[in-house]
DNA sequence: TATTGTTATACTCTATAACTATA
DNA sequence: TATAGTTATAGAGTATAACAATA
């Protein structure tokens, strides 16, 4: 008989845990961006792009929705081709990208709005509003600190 | 000048606080995997498998594991090339499959275990062990809450 | 006829490196 | 020489459908 491994059980897995939870929620906007025929990823530019006024850089873009740089270009590639965001290059350095929604873009962005909200809202009803902003603090800070500086034997990141 | 959409910001969007702090907790336990040239979803079959006696179904599996049959299928047919896991198959029912360590696998994840336990260890001591157990327990009832029956206007899921 | 699991297919993302253009 | 971004490449997962074998 095999002795047991000195470990955590693999349901105390916070990766688990973490992975879970947002398959079970992205399952829902999921079935609202299939309707548009967006990625969840190609969502996430838009969604960048929508929250502010000013034009990004595809390395702000890339961290701001934790992507890689490769991935943003081809993901820009397809919204630029489907006419949903703009691609300029900055006049003082021509090696920037600026990137912006087009009215299209938008449109598309508000269309999907009302219904990403729902989703939103039945989830905390059901959860508990107080709950989940809680959670997402939690949630914050527990990136920021494992993050930035833990230290493993024999790893130093 | 664009309307602004009615929608809350990116920033506080559920999802990404999930994404995020999966990313930076699963960073350091790639960084551990790729050692041993496991994918963090060859890792989830054999921790699934370390963590019980019993052998595992595919159906059961990928349910355990989160992921879908067929790419259950490809990482099983991947580790049992490499000696990890054997498949046998079931007296009584020559269509099920019975999934398992063998001693080589065993092996393995026994002796990555220690340095798993060590990043969760610096993540608890870093984050704070009880804070965290609170955490998983919200993250695991966000989860069923959610996964269950989630009603959105138009969707019943 | 339903179920378990595999295979096929198309698409997308991840990750790294190489490369282009610009600064 | 360094930086911003794209392109190339290899590998893998996601998702759905079709299929084989078995019940």
């Amino acid at each position: 008989m095999a002795q047991p491994i000195p470990m955590r059980p693999f349901t105390d897995s916070l990766p688990m845990a973490l992975l879970r939870a947002r398959e079970s929620t992205m399952q829902h906007f999921r079935t609202l961006l299939a309707k548009s025929e967006l990625t969840e990823q190609q969502w996430r530019v838009l969604r960048a792009l929508a929250s502010r006024q000013e034009a990004y850089e595809v390395t702000e873009l890339a961290e701001r929705t934790a992507l890689l740089a490769p991935s943003i270009s081809r993901i820009v590639a397809n919204l630029d081709d489907r006419g949903l965001i703009v691609r300029t290059t900055v006049a003082h350095d021509q090696r920037r990208a600026r990137l912006q929604l087009t009215r299209s873009g938008r449109a598309l962005v508000r269309r999907l709005a009302p219904e990403s909200e729902a989703i939103y809202n039945s989830i905390e009803e059901h959860f508990g509003a107080d709950r989940l902003a809680d959670l997402m603090a939690e949630l914050k800070d527990l990136a920021e600190t494992v993050g930035h500086k833990i230290t493993v034997e024999g790893e130093v990141s």
